[in-house]
RNA sequence: GCCCCGUUAGUCUAGCGGUCAGGACACGGCCCUCUCAAGGCUGGGACAGGAGUUCAAUUCUCCUACGGGGCACCA
């Protein structure tokens, strides 16, 4: 079974929201979308749904070109490159969505909606007592045309909500699930333009994916259960609905949909760890998906065009992948290897020279290097993904290496604490500004109880793996948002599940214990000429 | 709580009524080797459970369990 192709030509669009680091869930959406536009020989449109105005942000944007493109996704249409169908920023088309709010209301489909935030809040909590299914009540939906616009007209706040079918039910068709009903007494009255007047996720994907002729939404399956308003909306419209396909959640190790808390999620760290750009994609087209040769053998290596040759969604299985990052390393290796020599080199280089942070970076270590080829010890913290901290775990506990009697000595729990403070105080920067860090730091040191020395001991073994380095504050801010939120997540978590710590210290305590046992020996053993009779060689196996 | 989706080894997957259930990552062993990788060989490890349909179910249907998602003036 084929996807329909209903269509010529194949449009497909994928519309991130500029609210944070930009996302693998974006670009591994995106690449089925790119590929299967590539395939039909159709076009791949990027749409910035800004409409949420709080949380959009320029710089989000801006960085979630910069991460597709480093990924090597391109699109025909988009805010930056343009198209026949724009403006594709949606904070650019209100004045779309509003006239298509008022052919709704026009031809009765919507109305008006004048209750407050406190009402709505009120409603839940009674339908929660009453163990019904939360949702809008339909109290706007009877009032009278004339008395809904002169209200609105008197400039009393209110939004657009559509007038869903009160029973029967719902089917959508879903190109890998086939058809999936819904009730539509558990869907409610969709808000479709919010008070600000600017429209909502479904309202604005809508109109849009209408107007940008998109004939295939290929989408991560968290939608599937909105699609039913979707539709109504198409059918309000009097529109044809696009082909819907729902792509699988990425996941987590313990298969939550995949987040930030419990994976790198953002681009830019990927890109920052040294992941090849063309292994990232190709990782991202093995979850839920699989090639084969002619033979019939399974395909782990190919590249976009090989991806895009014998395309086939219906093969994608629906069961969500986990994201693994063991997997993702090895296939980064095969890139690698598979390189010509002076190709790797080049790559590095360039790799390192990336952002001209190098200059930063070089700045910062300038003062601690005593070689030229000292240079990369110093500088290797700024150059890495996540970091493992062996036996420099014990730092990560505030105060616990103090050489002070009196110092406050935390626990791991509180130690792990300060952390996170410090993560949810990095998380709420709008920008990532040197004096803001500092101040993050700073706040979260200070809020720990410990002396700051101390915290900010923690905080620097916790980001740049070692208890020695350049300025930490500069060093985080160098080092960027991406990484330091990971190391920070990954550091916290170990710190309150302290025995994985305590494993690497103990195995390096082995290591050591058995060049001390090999050496003794010699020592021995030894006359003025070394003894023939070899130390026992260095088991890497000691207990 | 209600609704929707899913379920092959720790992980990614092949399979689309009859297979010794195949491959990959990870893990163990052996080989190669100055080390470490890489590579080669090799080992252990899976159809969530129960009914039904059928000569025959991993594959089709239903129930249960488990996992996930959704139920916003966020997308």
């Amino acid at each position: 079974m084929a996807i329909p192709v209903p269509h010529q030509p194949v449009r497909v669009r994928i519309a991130p929201s500029p609210t944070g680091d930009p996302h693998v869930g974006t670009a591994y959406i995106g690449l089925f979308n790119a590929a299967f536009a590539r395939h039909h020989g159709g076009q791949f449109v990027l749409r910035i749904e800004d409409t949420d105005q709080k949380r959009s942000t320029r710089s989000s944007e801006e960085a979630i070109y910069k991460s597709l493109r480093w990924i090597g996704l391109n699109w025909d249409e988009g805010p930056d490159v343009g198209g026949p169908y724009g403006p594709y920023r949606q904070s650019e088309r209100s004045a779309i969505y509003l006239r298509h709010a008022q052919l709704l209301l026009d031809n009765g489909s919507a109305y008006r909606c004048f209750c407050t935030a406190e009402r709505m809040e009120k409603v839940r909590i009674l339908q929660r007592a009453r163990k019904e299914n939360p949702g809008y009540d339909g109290h706007c939906r009877g009032l009278p045309r004339d008395e809904a616009d002169s209200r609105a007209a008197a400039g009393e706040p209110h939004v657009y909500r559509l007038k869903m079918p009160k029973d029967g039910e719902t089917v959508v068709p879903d190109a890998l699930r086939g058809q999936v009903a819904f009730d539509n007494s558990q869907i409610d009255d969709q808000v479709l333009l919010k008070s600000d007047g600017l429209p909502t996720y479904h309202m604005a994907n809508v109109v849009d994916d209408h107007l940008m002729h998109i004939t295939h939404v290929i989408r991560a399956e968290e939608w599937i259960n909105s699609t039913p308003k979707h539709l109504h909306l198409y059918a309000a419209f009097g529109w044809e609905p696009p082909v819907f396909v729902h792509m699988p959640l990425l996941r987590n190790a313990d298969k939550s949909k995949i987040s930030k808390r419990k994976n790198p999620t953002s681009l830019e760290f990927y890109q920052r760890s040294g992941i090849l750009p063309e292994a990232m994609l190709n990782f991202l087209a093995l979850m839920g998906y699989s090639r084969k040769d002619a033979e019939g053998n399974d395909l782990e290596h190919f590249d976009f065009d090989a991806l895009v040759s014998d395309l086939d969604l219906s093969r994608i299985s629906l069961g969500g992948p986990v994201f693994d990052l063991e997997k993702l390393k090895w296939i980064n290796g095969i890139y690698l290897r598979a390189m010509a020599p002076a190709l790797v080199a080049e790559r590095v280089f360039a790799w390192y020279r990336e952002e001209e942070r190098h200059a930063v970076v070089g700045h910062l270590v300038q003062e601690r290097v005593t070689d030229l080829g000292n240079f990369a010890h110093h500088a290797a913290p700024f150059y890495a993904g996540s970091l493992e901290y062996g036996l420099n775990a014990r730092y990560l506990l505030v105060g616990a290496t103090s050489k002070k009697k009196t110092a406050v000595r935390l626990t791991a729990a509180a130690s792990a604490a300060m952390l996170e403070d410090l993560i949810a105080r990095l998380e709420a920067l709008s920008s990532w500004q040197l004096a803001e860090v500092e101040a993050c730091a700073r706040a979260a040191a200070q809020a720990s109880g410990a002396a700051l020395g101390d915290a900010l001991m923690a905080i620097r073994v916790a980001v740049c793996g070692r208890p020695a380095s350049p300025p930490l504050f500069e060093s985080i801010h160098a080092i960027g948002r991406a990484v330091t939120l990971v190391r920070l997540r990954l550091a916290a978590a170990a710190v309150s599940e302290p025995r994985t710590l305590l494993e690497a210290v103990n195995h390096a305590q082995a290591e050591v214990d058995a060049a001390r046992r090999a050496l003794e020996a010699a020592q021995a053993a030894d006359g003025p000429v070394a003894a023939p009779a070899a130390a026992p060689p260095l088991a890497d196996k000691e207990a």
